[in-house]
DNA sequence: CACCGTTATTCATTTTAATGTATATCGATT
DNA sequence: AATCGATATACATTAAAATGAATAACGGTG
């Protein structure tokens, strides 16, 4: 008892030390898929647009697939939407995080018996 | 085969949200233990006196019991050094990296096989 | 009691990250 | 071809983080 200490534990994705996937970059990801527009995406996370965009960009560069196709003019002036490799992505990315946090959470409650 | 990902999982501990301990403030402690001084232990990671500074009394704060004892004036003008509970509180952080990363290399090896 | 090197503290400056604003481009629809 | 809303891009501004520089205080030691 006593303690109240927590370990949180963050997860990355890199390739060659760049940062690839991290829990923002996921919720940005699945936001796009869900309003179809980094535009609404971004706004909806409170982040600017060219964060959201140069995230993307990032992303698409440095997967051997795709993650997100933009299309511009057109319907409602366009739109951007996660390709299928994408969702197996976030799919795989959030089954790293249980993976992690169910570790976390075994420590966790060993935390206070043992030192802090 | 092809991938070159890799995962990476960096730990806080946390108390009340508020940071105590994370990779760097370990560092900084055992380099503190090392060379017996804040200074020294700043100028070896090239980090400001005054973060370096803040960092110990951030975790002093937060922790318990304190981690790092200072003395000013004196021989040598002063030193730090590390409690009994700082040591101890440095290598259950130290368990903790362990028993994550080899969570993260065992799902390391499985991540070209499935996806990315 | 003067000296020394470290801790402790403040504040202006620099560096870095993020945002706001503005504008061009695209392309289906009308 | 005019419209519309989103993507794409640049650039100045703002916000936040880190640093540098300066100084006071401390307390053994000679």
């Amino acid at each position: 008892m006593e303690s109240k200490f927590a370990i949180q534990c963050s997860i990355v994705v890199t390739k060659f030390g760049e940062l690839f996937l991290n829990q923002k970059r996921i919720t940005l990801l699945k936001l796009i898929k869900e309003k179809g527009s980094i535009n609404a995406a971004s706004r909806e996370l409170r982040m600017s647009y060219q964060q959201a965009w140069q995230f993307i960009r990032e992303m698409n560069e440095i997967s051997p697939l795709p993650l997100v196709v933009q299309q511009r003019g057109g319907v409602n002036g366009g739109g951007a939407r996660i390709t299928e490799y994408g969702e197996k992505t976030i799919k795989e990315f959030e089954k790293l995080v249980d993976s992690f946090n169910s570790l976390g959470n075994k420590l966790d409650d060993r935390l206070w018996l043992c030192s802090f």
